[in-house]
RNA sequence: GGGUGACUGGCGCAACGGUAGCGCAUCGGACUCUUAAUCCGCUGGUUCUGGGUUCGAAUCCCAGGUCACCCA
């Protein structure tokens, strides 16, 4: 059974499942795993008939605790330890610095079908809706404390207070410390040397803990949404949730104080990308968006949720993991018509389409390879080619795939594609690769330049013919004669049908390059033994 | 230093206690207008190592190795 399905099928309804994340920067495309593990989940749990909502909480409360690379330093330092709520946006396209990456990672949710009930904690703490909690925490700071003991080895000051305020004075949250709660009134003090990347301006007072005048920390703070929401299901990333991690941490709180269960919770991998883990602090990596930008939404959708949670996904968007991503995809849908499949192979194609009500459209279409290599083609009529490499009586469906497909090439292209893994075309002189040819290839290639002299017009199917009569009339392997042509001029021993490229080139050219070859053969043969 | 997970043919994966499979690549063959295409077929694995449990282990246990990530 697929996973999401086992999953769903132990959860007692009515179920709610959560996710969050804190929007410290641009969100890299590792975050979208568990967010598209919870919509999978979400839908599961809805393909099993059990009442289920999807909440996504945005934890803008949260301090800034690093300024990003790809940002001004000097403007956004003295921020640094603010909540992200009350820092400014990088650019006006948005009210503040959260909303201005949520949005951008909004984009892609939306991008991907997915669309949970959002949630921003500023509100629920401006709102006072989580005064209750506050106080309940507070109150009970001695069992908080011992649960970061017993289950984190972390040890807290006896006065120690599960709460942060915004210092009155200077703005950040990061620094305050919390040694007393009485009458509804909190002791603070900014200070100077409680966290590593900021200082606290040392203001210290008494001010009320409710309605947004602070946060609890996020451990707290997790068990006090899972409250408030009712959450039942929230999965999180494999870094939370080792043994004395802060998942472990809130569970225990959450039994602790609470006298409640936890939500229902599994690890999951990250996402590697060119083998190392993405940091979206340093900007390294590819972010969600730029990645959605290269792949079409299903395919990113099917990357993401055909590997089990458990299990890294090594991403890297070079051509071998490209072609295969679209091969697999491709696979199941061939399988598509045919009675009687395996419903576990096909569910991540099923989980994968960005609408769960649609039924799922099969399709013809051309492999990603051969997309690369005809937009590589100089001088090439893509569309033309196209319409004659694809069957006559594609839907519209069917060429909105090709058309996805073909966007996806040329965005890897211009994006990632490595110079060698480019079709280059060797304008200037002869390449290396061409004192490999042996000497019936040599042969083979001599014929050719009187066959192309002659020949009229210099168009692909005429030269494919020639190409293809000359290596029969001279009994050489076709296999060979194709390669001495794409040695001479890509340096390569494949390539794109060869009449074709021929005839997007220039005769006068083509013949030159043909004859240097020969010749260039023709001496260091002279002097060979 | 501690923790978690992974390790299966060249590459990517499956099998989750019962004769180790799949895709791609390689290789071979077919195709007289097909050459990064299509079709057919063949190779190829003492499942990281060493012990153990079992009638039987890729699968469970122990130790070691390598890699990745997390925490200090």
């Amino acid at each position: 059974m697929f996973w999401a399905d086992k999953i769903a099928r132990e959860q007692p309804d009515p179920v709610v499942v959560n996710d969050s994340k804190t929007p410290s920067g641009r969100v890299h495309v590792g975050s979208l795993r568990g967010v598209v593990i919870h919509d999978v989940i979400y839908r599961a749990l809805k393909a099993a008939g059990k009442a289920t909502t999807f909440r996504y909480g945005v934890d803008d409360f949260d301090a800034l605790d690093t300024v990003p690379r790809y940002l001004d330093g000097d403007r956004f330092a003295p921020y640094l330890g603010w909540p992200l709520c009350n820092v400014p946006a990088p650019e006006d396209l948005a009210s503040d610095y959260a909303k201005y990456f949520m949005e951008e990672f909004l984009q892609v949710f939306a991008y991907l079908g997915i669309a949970p009930e959002i949630y921003y904690l500023r509100d629920f703490y401006r709102q006072g809706k989580f005064n209750a909690h506050i106080d309940l925490f507070l109150r009970h700071a001695a069992d908080v404390r011992e649960s970061y003991w017993t289950v984190s080895k972390a040890k807290r000051p006896e006065n120690w207070y599960p709460f942060q305020p915004i210092c009155q004075n200077c703005g950040k949250i990061a620094t305050t410390v919390v040694t007393d709660y009485r009458d509804g009134q909190v002791f603070y003090t900014c200070d100077p040397r409680s966290a590593n990347y900021v200082a606290g301006c040392g203001h210290e007072g008494w001010m009320s803990p409710f309605d947004g005048n602070g946060k609890l920390p996020w451990k707290v703070e997790w068990v006090a949404k899972w409250d408030l929401i009712g959450v039942t299901v929230e999965l999180a990333g494999k870094d939370h949730s080792q043994k004395g991690g802060s998942r472990d941490v809130a569970n225990d709180i959450c039994r602790r104080v609470l006298h409640r269960e936890p939500p229902f919770h599994a690890p999951y991998e990250f996402i590697l990308v060119n083998g190392t883990k993405m940091s979206s602090s340093k900007g390294i990596g590819s972010s969600a968006q730029e990645i959605a930008q290269l792949l079409p939404p299903e395919l990113l959708r099917f990357l993401m949720l055909r590997t089990p949670p458990r299990t890294v996904i090594n991403f890297s968007p070079n051509y071998e993991t490209l072609t295969r991503l679209c091969r697999d995809y491709d696979t199941l849908i061939e399988k598509l018509p045919m009675g009687g499949t395996d419903p576990d192979e096909m569910a991540p194609l099923g989980y994968a389409q960005l609408d769960p009500q649609a039924t799922i459209e099969p399709y013809r279409s051309l492999e990603l390879g051969t997309l690369v290599s005809l937009l590589q083609i100089p001088h090439l009529d893509l569309n033309a080619e196209l319409r004659q490499r694809l069957p006559q009586d594609l839907s519209d469906g069917e060429w909105g795939v090709v058309q996805r497909r073909v966007a996806m090439a040329r965005a890897w292209l211009k994006d990632y594609a490595e110079e060698v893994e480019k079709l280059v075309i060797y304008w200037d002189a002869l390449p290396d690769g061409a004192s490999q040819l042996s000497p019936s290839q040599v042969a083979y290639l001599s014929q050719l330049v009187v066959v192309l002299e002659a020949i009229a017009p210099w168009e692909a199917e005429g030269l494919q013919n020639e190409i293809f009569a000359t290596c029969k009339s001279l009994e050489l392997a076709p296999k060979e004669a194709f390669a001495a042509i794409y040695l001479v001029f890509l340096n390569k021993e494949r390539g794109p049908k060869a009449g074709g490229l021929l005839s997007y080139l220039d005769r006068t050219f083509v013949l030159g390059r043909l004859r240097e070859a020969v010749s260039h053969h023709a001496r260091s043969g002279a002097t060979a033994p």
